[in-house]
DNA sequence: TGTACATCAGTGAACGCGCGTTCACTGATGTAC
DNA sequence: TGTACATCAGTGAACGCGCGTTCACTGATGTAC
């Protein structure tokens, strides 16, 4: 085997490659992708600039994973979900009240995202919830329940997780977001009894 | 009066302003506020590069003031709303279909925007709906029906104009947009009668 | 165990390019006579 | 009407800065003997 050298700042066991994406999902939380530079990140990591080149292609691949570790790290802090037997309404509230908070996380580091760097996060699978993504997650969960006959037979399902979750995107988008007092309640009840007079 | 000197390519009568604003509107309606530079603005005017500094602060202003464009002049192309005596369900969908119309027009040029030109376009004031801004503008004609007895009283309206268009903007941020078939109507439906079963 | 040498990841100054912004110059339009 | 002159918006080459990327050099870690 050969003699490599060990970078100053990073610890002995801890792969220089993992360092660098963390420092990078880091400044991401901190900031968002923004007007991060290769510099920063160096900086951060408490490293040389060249040597991210060793590890990645570009920046671009860098900040990439760096995103993909935010989102993961982020899911990671919350609760978990409810079980499938959990009556419909409680357990909606609970997936509602997961994709606000994920969102609230999340959504900034997004927001002024180059579209390479965004195509280059896509092509490694979505993180969020084992690689289902939210949307789709709420959208299976629906699914089953209505297979178990606790949603009407003929609903929407799939514009339902979209409604959700778009409306968790909407009040997160703006900065800073603002979650209106009740916001996730008023989302099932409107899902679950609609609006129309009888 | 003092006695000026006409940039070469624009006609006699229109505002050198405007313009150069409609460039950037163009621009932007095309491919977005991306990596738009300012040589390529003045490009599309064609004008000297040097020419937008005697009009604009700065490429952010310009930035911001096109946009602005943008939004304004894909509005003026929907169809107008329905009348406020139409049937709930109807005026719903049609303020709906207004929404997934509108968005599918302006989001792209709002995907990788740098938070200045955010900033200023914000100050400018919200271009739709005469500066009432569409969610703003669903959630007023959804009180007024409330009112009139059309919304079932405790109704979260406010939270139904999120979610409708939040759905829309869910919908529209993908790249390539994808509108799923019957979606407008799918999000009707929901928040018309809920998905409970009864 | 100790010394000489080889390896190659890490280092960071330097390169080069793109782009926002500036400014000396140009020339079309008006005024003076 | 014609000629000389003044004005100042328009022009575009040049400036300067920031940032991604490179590459000659360093030095910690292993191997040979």
């Amino acid at each position: 085997m050969m003699a490599p050298r060990r970078a100053r700042a990073v610890e002995a066991g801890v792969d220089l490659r993992d360092h660098l994406i963390g420092a990078a999902a880091r400044l991401i939380a901190r900031r968002g992708t923004g007007g991060l530079t290769v510099r920063e990140i160096a900086r951060e990591a408490e490293v040389a600039t060249g040597v991210l080149y060793n590890h990645f292609a570009d920046k671009e691949e860098l900040l990439a994973l760096g995103l993909h570790g935010h989102v993961r790290a982020a899911e990671a802090d919350l609760p978990p979900l409810p079980a499938d037997d959990e009556e419909v309404g409680r357990a909606l509230l609970a997936y509602t009240r997961r994709a606000l908070d994920l969102h609230l996380a999340i959504v900034p580091a997004f927001a002024n995202l180059a579209p390479e760097v965004l195509e280059r996060f896509t092509a490694l699978g979505n993180p969020a919830a084992g690689g289902q993504g939210l949307r789709d997650q709420l959208a299976a969960f629906l699914r089953r329940r209505q297979e178990a006959g606790d949603v009407a037979a003929g609903a929407p399902v799939e514009a339902v997780a979209t409604m959700i979750i778009g409306a968790c995107h909407e009040v997160t988008l703006r900065a800073p977001a603002v979650v209106p007092e009740g916001f996730a309640d008023d989302l099932v009840t409107i899902v679950l009894g609609g609006i129309q007079v009888r």
